[in-house]
DNA sequence: TTTTAACCCATGATATTCCATGAAATCCCA
DNA sequence: TGGGATTTCATGGAATATCATGGGTTAAAA
């Protein structure tokens, strides 16, 4: 499974371009390594981006709710057809269509944000407010483990 | 499984290099022998380390909360996001990045703590200091077993 | 045409690898 | 068991490779 680490600044150069860090780069499946699916977070400023193991995921789960139902429709619409896959460069860069410039509101900079098999997109700024606020909200909670359930 | 213990202070040079304990590095998965994951420990001014492996699971504790939840986005935030992929040279040292040297507060040595799956990298004396602390908020406390779960 | 995507090459900064050294630990054989 | 030989290890500096970024060129799409 890929592992999406860390965070990186990279700037959106005047064609639109961005590198995606190396480091991201080489978590992909070799089979796919030159592609990945990008689609605007449900309840965040940023973009959301995976690979198509983990995007198949994301449709195995809106596929569990009941069909024709309506969380299957609202998940659908926000995830499945705003997705959009996007090719990696010769040179591990991509390009942001201008909708999810827009989504993401992002002018130079693009801040990646690894959260394991996915990764974020975030303008730098709103980050930074993002991460402060959960921070706030969940100071001193402790991560459950998976063994042992919490009561 | 990996099983880092002992301590081991070692010198870290102008460029930030730091030798990795051989013991450490013998424990180390083979086929990913010359890579270590590092990020901040959420609640000490200490370097937390680990194998892939035991990132994983970190991953996979928190993909188990709700997609799109604040608890997730806010440990993805303080682990995920932190954390580094940080090589092994030929020659057995790391690089630590600046920014952890300096939530590390480190200077001159890095005091290398095992705690079996994982390890912990602290300043010398605070480490000292956190160990005095837990001892005296805990003495006398014994450990749970794992088939009699705790009532 | 105008835009959009993919490819090729160049470059400076950063990160990684290679080689050398002394000290300490380990080994080996009488 | 002793003591010299050998290996391992931490550390220092120099050489090399990688990466992000910029620009140009070509090919396909709008």
């Amino acid at each position: 499974m890929a592992l999406f680490i860390g965070t990186h600044e990279n700037k959106i150069d005047r064609k639109g371009r961005v590198s995606l860090p190396a480091d991201y780069r080489a978590e992909l499946p070799p089979e796919e390594d030159r592609t990945i699916y990008i689609f605007p977070s449900l309840y965040t400023s940023a973009l959301e981006a995976c690979d198509r193991t983990q995007l198949r995921l994301h449709a195995e789960r809106i596929n569990a709710f009941d069909q024709f139902s309506q969380e299957e429709a609202y998940f659908s619409s926000q995830i499945l057809a705003e997705a959009r896959k996007i090719g990696i460069d010769g040179d591990g860069r991509i390009v942001l269509p201008g909708e999810f410039l827009e989504k993401a509101q992002l002018d130079g900079k693009a801040l990646f944000v690894g959260g394991g098999p996915k990764f974020h997109i975030w303008h730098p700024k709103a980050y930074a407010a993002h991460r402060q606020e959960t921070q706030e909200a969940f100071a001193g909670r402790t991560l459950p483990s998976l063994t042992r359930p919490s009561p």
